[in-house]
RNA sequence: GGCCUCGUCGUCUAGCGGUUAGGACGUCUGGUUCUCAUCCAGAAAAUCGCGGGUUCGAUUCCCGCCGAGGUCACCA
């Protein structure tokens, strides 16, 4: 039997770092073994529902490369894969369960359930309805919910991640199958669209453990049978102990690739949050992932959101596209995160540029703040010279002379490339008495007065010898 | 309050009766005859939540406790 896998979220805002997991594991149980992934809408909640969200879960899906075999988009054999459009099929399974005496609509006043549910909260006991299961149902009609008869018993599972498992009766109660409005409720749906479309691994968050008889009893009384378990642990906040939420400022996936981060790199940190293969690897590709995988390395508890790890490994894939996949490779997927003045460049030039400045960027938006003054003339700031700490024991006439000599020697320079301008700013080390780090840190603010910058060769061999020459003279005129 | 889950360096984790408790991020130091970063080398950093057992020996097995989280919706 191959394994079907399925990640089912509701269409009610963005997907967030905190439950991306549940679609990357289903992914990757389903790729590794050749079977299916399939993307249903959990949709059943009007009040919810998001405009756009649906749009927005699967454009994440898209760019993370985790591409569902069935579902919205793609299609497939069970189609609709929007809960909203399957309700005939829950009334059909809603139906068999009246019939076997399991099911009953419950006219129950929401507020009377209110004051049960009180009663129970004051008397600190759990509230189960079916303490207080009406004596006297009714026919089962729109405009009033239906509930599932349980007949409470023990029971025991085995969950792939949590081991084995044992529930007394205590936790099984009458739930809503069918709200008032029509729609299936979330425990109800899942059971008949995960038996429907097959699907061989329920994976979710560990917040359905409690729930879980509940739905063992609902396979029973359907006489369906249990797909296996799997409950993934929480991802924490940064600060304190709750699951990360976007109540923490938990960040959109898509937000984080509008911030220069690489799908290779949120795919590789998300997957390796709470999971590992037991080997020292740090670095792994979609396809190494899918290949290591397996559910019993999951861990069993809640592992905390590190974005600084997530910027690590970023900065670690983003050379690794450019050291094996090559400088344009890595050049197509800055579109977009140039600074503006680099608009008036071509891509050859913007190429040289990536090339010398790659192996410094965490994220590609880094471009927008480290490579300006490769396409605008920087503002001459005199005391960001003076207070260098490499110039500051140098005078005004010092660094006026240094500059000149500076000019002079590399106006002389036939070849203007990264090789003869090593070799001629060794030259003038000499010739001028200086240290590295005294001459090299002159010239360096005064072509681009940022805090840092590439090799001076090289970046003197990409601004050019009529940039480099007119910034220079700029700044001596300035003294 | 009932039921359930979890508890190894600051963080992510390895470990599955005997280890100097390993790796990675982060931090700090040094090197790569120029800055920042990369890269390399090294350092600091975990009385394995606490207390009892079992055992010649427990981070590893058992019990209790404590702490944290989840759940008890016509939300998923």
């Amino acid at each position: 039997m191959s394994i079907v896998t399925r990640f089912a979220p509701s269409p009610t805002g963005y997907i967030h770092i905190g439950n991306v997991r549940s679609a990357i594991y289903p992914y990757l149980l389903a790729k590794q073994s050749d079977g299916k992934m399939i993307l249903r809408i959990e949709d059943t909640d009007r009040a919810r529902y998001v405009e756009g969200a649906t749009e927005l879960i699967e454009n994440t899906l898209e760019w993370l490369g985790l591409n569902w075999d069935e579902g919205p988009i793609v299609g497939g054999p069970h189609a609709p894969y929007f809960q909203s459009e399957r309700k005939d099929i829950y009334h059909q399974y809603a139906r068999k369960l009246i019939a076997a005496g399991r099911a009953y609509a419950d006219p129950t006043p929401a507020e009377k359930i209110d004051e049960y549910r009180k009663q129970c909260n004051e008397a600190k006991v759990p509230f189960l309805y079916r303490n207080f299961r009406p004596e006297h149902t009714v026919e089962w009609q729109p405009g009033i919910p239906l509930r599932f008869k349980s007949e409470p018993k023990e029971y025991d599972w085995h969950d792939e991640v949590m081991g084995d498992m044992h529930a007394g009766p205590e936790t099984e109660d009458d739930i809503i199958l069918i709200k008032k409005d029509g729609y299936p409720t979330y425990n109800f749906a899942h059971i008949v669209d995960d038996a429907e479309m097959g699907v061989t691994h329920v994976m979710r968050g560990v917040e359905y453990l409690s729930s879980t008889p509940n739905y063992l009893a609902l396979y029973d009384a359907l006489n369906l049978a249990r797909p296996k378990l799997v409950s993934l642990p929480h991802i924490l906040a940064p600060q304190g102990n709750k699951k990360l939420g976007k109540r923490d400022g938990a960040k959109s996936v898509t937000e984080y690739r509008d911030d220069g981060v690489l799908a290779e790199a949120m795919l590789n940190y998300l997957a390796c949050l709470g999971w590992n293969d037991g080997t020292e690897q740090e670095i792994y590709t979609k396809d190494e992932l899918i290949k290591a995988f397996s559910l019993d390395r999951i861990q069993t508890s809640g592992a905390r959101y590190d974005e600084t790890k997530l910027l690590w490994l970023n900065g670690q894939w983003i050379r690794r596209i450019f050291d094996e996949q090559g400088a344009e490779a890595l050049y197509a997927r800055t579109t977009g995160f140039w600074p503006e003045a680099a608009a008036n460049h071509d891509d050859a030039y913007k190429l040289q540029v990536l090339s010398i400045i790659y192996d410094r960027l965490k994220t590609l938006s880094d471009l927008r703040t480290m490579t300006n003054y490769f396409f605008i003339d920087p503002e001459i700031d005199l005391e960001m010279l003076t207070s260098n700490k490499f110039l500051k024991n140098l005078s005004e006439a010092e660094i006026e002379e240094l500059l000149k000599t500076s000019i002079t020697t590399l106006s002389a320079l036939d070849t203007w490339d990264a090789d003869h301008l090593q070799a001629t700013l060794n030259n003038l080390l000499i010739e001028t008495n200086k240290k590295p780090a005294e001459l090299f840190s002159l010239i360096r603010l005064a072509l681009s007065y940022a805090p840092f910058s590439p090799a001076l060769d090289l970046t003197m061999s990409v601004l050019g010898r009529e940039t480099t020459l007119a910034r220079l003279n700029a700044t001596a005129r300035a003294m």
